[in-house]
DNA sequence: AATCGAGACAACCGCCTTGGA
DNA sequence: GTCCAAGGCGGTTGTCTCGAT
């Protein structure tokens, strides 16, 4: 695909047309993965190095899991590694085979956009402050729109619950080791624990029902494989010996320095929910008890001053805290 | 059937870092 | 030591799809 004088000045821009990722395929297959810029001064595309290189990178590498939703242990990872390390997408992403920093940083993106919806939805349902106790003990009393809703005890979290899955798998990617050797706690808690667990696709995590589905069936409900580019690992994860967090809990548990900005412009006591991240338990070796997130247990606070949980959660679906029941008890101290 | 909103995804932009001249 | 080009990275925006109403 060689072009004309007169076009080598222009710059494409806008999606990418089947025939020039095989021009792109074409040169990595011959160069490798780079001299992006010579791309186009040879002509072969009208698009800029850096465009070629994102596009290599972000769609057409061999073993990428496009089409791919991410799964609840991926989830965990990146809302982990995030608390850790912060937006370092790229970092984040080389734990994650297949991933890239592209769909890690879309992935949080979305998380981020959504956990702010439903705070704002449920801040402009109940307004913070004087009217939490109305709402609070309107939610005890027979709230007919609540009645199928559980109430969510509220306290400060502080810990990130750890991943359960197998984490030589997840980590063994390049950078493994500099991970266990930044964040031990992944290794050498639940090794011992955890058989062969693999990371597997699940269809939709916020779903319980579906995760139900798949722990009955003993096989996966949904093969996010596409025709183009099947996905690595679609095994169940029978072998998990700690229950999934649901989407929501994984929304509500991790809150970043993000999200405890925006918490904080909705004051006392509403968004005391979350407590302080102390995200550099972490880093410095100790290791992560595994612990029913604190918002799940009792604050201590005095009625009037807490809010209540059905104050907070009034616009969420009835049953999306089904699977908050099924987390395990704190180990011993 | 039409509309709307949310989520997912792709791609661009700007800044920073790095390596070579 | 300085300059410059290329590459890398994070933030942001635009588009598309899908489900709910």
């Amino acid at each position: 695909m060689e072009l004309g004088k007169k076009e080598e000045g222009i710059i494409r821009k806008g999606p990418w047309k089947a025939e020039e990722d095989e021009v792109l395929i074409n040169h990595v297959n011959k160069y490798g993965p780079r001299d992006w810029s010579s791309i186009r001064s040879k002509g072969l595309l009208q698009r800029t190095g850096k465009s070629c290189r994102l596009r290599w990178v972000n769609k057409l590498r061999p073993n990428l899991k496009n089409g791919c939703k991410f799964s609840l242990e991926e989830e965990r990872v990146v809302i982990e590694l995030q608390a850790e390390l912060g937006n370092k997408w790229a970092r984040i992403a080389t734990y994650l085979p297949g991933r890239t920093d592209n769909d890690v940083k879309n992935f949080w993106s979305s998380r981020q956009k959504r956990l702010a919806r439903i705070l704002h939805s449920s801040s402009s349902s109940s307004t913070p402050n004087s009217t939490i106790n109305k709402s609070h003990s309107h939610n005890n009393n027979n709230n007919n729109n609540n009645k199928h809703k559980r109430p969510i005890p509220i306290a400060a979290h502080n810990e990130v619950p750890p991943l359960p899955m197998d984490q030589g798998r997840i980590f063994s990617a390049s950078s493994a080791g500099e991970l266990s050797s930044k964040v031990p706690s992944y290794t050498s808690s639940f090794n011992e624990n955890s058989s062969e667990i693999k990371m597997v696709s699940l269809p939709d995590l916020v779903n319980p029902k579906l995760l139900n589905f798949e722990q009955d069936l003993g096989q996966p409900l949904f093969n996010c494989s596409t025709e183009k580019n099947p996905c690595i690992d679609t095994q169940p994860l029978n072998l998990n010996p700690f229950p999934p967090m649901s989407q929501s809990q994984l929304e509500l548990a991790f809150p970043s320095e993000e999200h405890q900005d925006f918490l904080a412009r909705f004051g006392e006591p509403y968004f005391d929910v979350f407590g302080s991240l102390e995200a550099s338990k972490l880093g410095n070796g100790t290791e992560i008890p595994f612990c029913i997130p604190p918002f799940l247990e009792p604050v201590g606070k005095p009625d009037n001053l807490s809010p209540t949980p059905d104050s907070l959660f009034d616009d969420f679906p009835v049953d999306m805290f089904d699977q908050i029941e099924s987390l395990p008890s704190p180990p011993p101290p």
